[in-house]
DNA sequence: TAAAAAAAAGGACAAATGTCCTCAAGTGCT
DNA sequence: AGCACTTGAGGACATTTGTCCTTTTTTTTA
């Protein structure tokens, strides 16, 4: 819980009794390697921290190719997100390509939580902040990166997913090809 | 006001009378085609919600090329919402493509409108979701969708920005160059 | 209104990426 | 260990997109 706690002060100041008090309406959770957190259609019934492991985010484009659009790493939350807050069934659906170890809260729970602590009321437009700017930043990659600059990046930014998913999804995330990411990385290898 | 009114309504339930006692914390403000909302390295001072006219959304890359992120037309919320948010200076440009009316808030005043206004807590974080979701799919559109598919999407859901941009900016908006988008153009006028 | 300037269209070739394929290496299962 | 199965690498060619231009059209201004 000390790592969940550290993410939250990082976003808005939580006191510990706060913290302490809070602390009923979360449970752990444990995944195995290949196992779904979320379904297709299903709605996305926890908003979760990740303590250890990786999961992959994707869905399912119009011609039903698997496309990759976020490995979510420890330190972070992860959840389809407009589905939880929304309720609604999930566009998205989020596998574990590890053993993965989570710290969750489901809607109704988060909902008492603003309810009772004012704290939340920030911490839930923080959250809803964060999750902006990381997709903002994801577009802004998306729209003016070549492949190869974006390859260059996940190697900087999360090497251990290039070990941990295969080509094929890397590629979807990417935007690109298996074809052009096996191109891009015989040229670095060079 | 009635839009905003309406807007609000949309995303959380305000009352009346909440509406009436927040209402002073906004003001009105119009610019000129040509004016800029928020500059490079400013930091955005206001939200503003769009009353009338369309903002084009733009930055530079790393090669000083002016890439148009998103164009804001009326009864939506704009701002370089990062910089807002964090109060930091803005890499986003935002410049008016038409004469335009806005309804704005100052930070300080959307901060006063939090603490007086428990309603504000809830509306800030639907505002945050919003923006968001927004971020979400047009991330989703720019992975999977052809240059020719988002050209398209944009003749559906934004027909007047196609008349008000320029082919440049537009261009980069889809992210292709001139060239591509002018041979889109001619394939779709067969 | 005519000249100048700006914006858009489009030609020709180069570069990047996709498609479809085969081959090699690794993985799991009996 | 041996065989099927999966995964990744990479060849050959087609398609798409970009680059660098020139030409055409539209807009601005004297």
């Amino acid at each position: 819980m000390e790592k969940f706690k550290k993410y939250l002060s990082s976003i808005a100041s939580i006191s510990d009794q706060e913290f302490i008090d809070s602390s009923s309406y979360f449970s752990p959770k444990k995944l195995k390697k290949g196992d779904f957190f979320v379904r297709e259609n299903q709605v996305c019934p926890h908003l979760a921290f990740i303590l250890s492991g990786t999961i992959r985010m994707f869905y399912l484009n119009d011609k039903s190719e698997e496309i990759t659009s976020c490995f979510c790493t420890e330190n972070n939350l992860t959840s389809s997100y407009k589905s939880f807050v929304l309720q609604e069934p999930s566009h998205l659906m989020l596998q574990a390509i590890t053993d993965i170890e989570l710290i969750v809260i489901s809607y109704d729970g988060l909902q008492k939580l603003y309810n009772l602590f004012p704290v939340w009321q920030t911490i839930g437009r923080a959250v809803a902040e964060q999750e902006y700017f990381r997709m903002e930043r994801y577009a802004a990659i998306l729209n003016n990166e070549s492949a190869k600059e974006k390859y260059l990046r996940l190697l900087k930014e999360q090497p251990e997913v290039l070990q941990l998913a295969n080509i094929e999804d890397i590629a979807t995330y990417l935007g690109v090809t298996r074809r052009t990411l096996s191109r891009i990385r015989q040229e670095i290898s060079n």
